[in-house]
DNA sequence: CAGTGGTCTAGACCACGTG
DNA sequence: ACGTGGTCTAGACCACTGT
């Protein structure tokens, strides 16, 4: 007599997943419930929970309450991209980060801001234009703009020698962000802060940050030229 | 008598962020095993180990046995972008997609491909180079290597009406995959291609995937001018 | 209303990695 | 060696939602 060796969630998935490629299971369709996978696999509900939820949040499968789980018909392809705090990114490649204070501006929110950031409302608003280096050499232009109706105390800091990412992590909270990846030419002003001739091609991120539906901040960010972004799945 | 409603592992996550905001638990330090967390919360085990699993995925944590739970210093920022096929992303905006292979050619993998990949020796190879529009608008270029040692059958594929991504997805499968997000200025050939002066920048992606550790495909897709890519958190 | 996934429990054993 | 996280179990109740 051999002992059968308990069967892993990491096994549910990997037999689900290759009945779901070779369309054991077709695109659309239900598949059976967790009770009927256990008793197949000869396992516990609670370990075929476990495999589904992940296939699930893989973007595999749909599940819902009473109508059970579907193949979906062209999984979703994600990928992950790690976001280092520019200090950190900078350090790690053995370079000396340094930040540097452009402008510092209180001013109204400008219409476009106001539509971006989801504010029905005048408001009152601190603008911050800074530079991170790697070295002697120009890493990335950040344009920030902060809330100061969310975050009043932002008033009272001068970010000379702090940024203001590095400020807010530590000061403010947040409960929702989101993140736009993008492009643009350089204009005559990124241009020079980030020397590289006018016209070439940037990656920009924007990210909007919130505190439970209060907008916190706004951030636009220029990298040097020949940024890249890698994510391994 | 009240029952004490039961403690949900959100719960426990919503109060251990909480305590790692606030610096209850200083960043860098151990905090209590879950045996200590589930007393305290009074709840099971398996639930404090829910709410943890799911924290150190989400970069806040670095969970080692023997060792216990560290918080981490600078909390690891993430995004998860989506990454549609593509005539799902053209249908969902109502407009028609169409597809057109502009080259089909057998030939050796080119230095820089065998480096990207990390083939060794000299390896035949299906390039192909194609257009993909959204109703009569150019949307994305696609330049795709495919490594005939590892998929033969391509070989036998014309892709003029079915596009390789589309055909790889139901033919072969793959256990990884590198995505790099960058940005290039267009030049001559694809500035044509998708309808932009010269110099545009544009949004680029490099995929390469693998099926136990054998390289299958790489791709390198081109997008519109002002593509932009989107994630919340 | 009834069926399915979502979650919790109390207990157990395992595996990794630090000391 | 031993402590901590990693996982599995068997059973239970709950909550959503399609019919």
């Amino acid at each position: 007599m051999t002992v059968a060796p308990k069967v892993s969630y990491q096994d549910v998935k990997t037999v689900v997943l290759k009945r779901i490629r070779d369309s054991t299971w077709a695109p659309g369709s239900i598949m059976p419930g967790e009770i009927d996978l256990a008793k197949e696999f000869g396992c516990a509900r609670a370990t075929v929970n476990r495999a589904m939820r992940e296939l699930a949040e893989e973007g595999f499968i749909d599940r819902k309450r009473k109508a059970g789980t579907r193949i979906k018909s062209s999984p979703t392809r994600q990928a992950k991209f790690v976001i280092p705090l520019i200090r950190d990114e900078i350090e790690k490649s053995s370079a000396t980060y340094r930040y540097a204070l452009i402008n510092r501006e209180l001013r109204d929110a400008p219409d476009w801001l106001r539509a971006r950031m989801g504010l029905s409302q005048d408001i009152s608003a601190l603008q911050l234009q800074c530079m991170h280096y790697a070295g002697s050499k120009s890493f990335q232009y950040e344009d920030r703009w902060i809330n100061l109706a969310a975050v009043p105390q932002a008033a009272d800091q001068e970010f000379k020698i702090i940024g203001p990412n590095e400020w807010l992590i530590k000061e403010v909270p947040f409960s929702d962000a989101e993140i736009t990846f993008s492009t643009i030419n350089a204009d005559a002003k990124i241009s020079k802060l980030l020397e590289v001739s006018v016209g070439t091609a940037l990656v920009t991120l924007e990210r909007i940050t919130w505190l439970n539906g209060v907008p916190i901040t706004y951030t636009k960010l220029y990298f040097h030229a020949g940024y890249q972004m890698t994510s391994r799945l």
